[in-house]
DNA sequence: GTGCAAAGAGAAATGATTTCTTTTTAGGAG
DNA sequence: CTCCTAAAAAGAAATCATTTCTCTTTGCAC
């Protein structure tokens, strides 16, 4: 959910997960860093199949898990409920995303309102917040002038 | 996303959405709206199957879903991706959830801060939003104490 | 009561995601 | 620099929630 990985450099990042630095991976990130879009697997997949005769869609897969997890990456729950990565170039600190459905920007939403809530569900119910899902869905200002339709949802 | 509807009775809420009364749909609310734990497509076909020797699976998911875009009951995303549906007590107005990932038990969160976010993201993005998820996931006071453990996500 | 569009059955397809087994490779130890 | 081992990747195949299709049934407006 931060961005200070990226200014660090991608083998000080991996080492940090404790994951190796293959070219794979290496290619994988620079392809996710460079793209402003929110990407399926699917997608990266055949990205990568460009410049790596051989590589296995499952591979890809684990890849953007590990590397979400780690926080390099972050995902995108599709209205359809696939699931996209995107590199967030953010600096630092905790924020969402409001997502385009139609031309797959995304944009990032500064600290948000969504702390006090969880204080407010702690305190109300005694429960414990493992995780939320905070994100916007709808269409960006270009898309809705009629560019760069793709879909809507 | 509100509940008002129960009170106006099911046949009302059916007829203001265009959708014929069957016995099945009329079943299917009727076991959503009596139980207080989010339930899996497959769970609520399970328990229909119990009163309907023949009802097919594609019947549970259309009526789910029709029910839920006609706002009668609520969908909970899982950690997994998958789907779920709850029919929410709450008498009215926009909310959002705390679900327990463990005992599935559901906790409506009153009027969110999420407005204010939204208007942020208008004024600044100047796209629009058509739709989002706010939802906390975690473990309720009950499932930390060590009851009713069925899985942590 | 009739007719027709909506609803449902049942079977089958879809397709994203995961699992498995085997082979390859990164990178620390010596 | 070479070895070794655990991590990583290939490739094929399985999984399984969800959807699609075609045909039959039924609610309900007239």
């Amino acid at each position: 959910m931060n961005g200070t990985h990226h200014n660090r450099g991608f083998s000080t990042v991996l080492k940090e997960l404790g994951l190796k630095e293959t070219p794979k991976r290496r290619a994988l990130l620079e392809l996710l860093a460079e793209e402003r879009r929110f990407l399926s697997p699917e997608e990266v997949w055949r990205a990568l199949r460009e410049r790596f005769t051989t590589i296995g869609l499952p591979t890809v897969y684990r890849n953007l898990e590990e590397l979400a997890a780690g926080g390099v990456i972050s995902t995108v729950i599709h209205p359809s409920r696939q699931l996209f990565y995107y590199f967030c170039t953010r600096e630092s600190g905790h924020h969402h995303h409001f997502i385009c459905t139609s031309c797959r920007r995304v944009e990032d939403i500064p600290a948000c309102t969504v702390a006090a809530m969880e204080e407010e569900i702690v305190a109300r119910t005694g429960g414990r917040i493992a995780s939320h899902i905070v994100q916007f869905n709808g269409l960006c200002r270009d898309c809705l002038n009629g560019q760069d339709k793709e879909r809507t949802a």
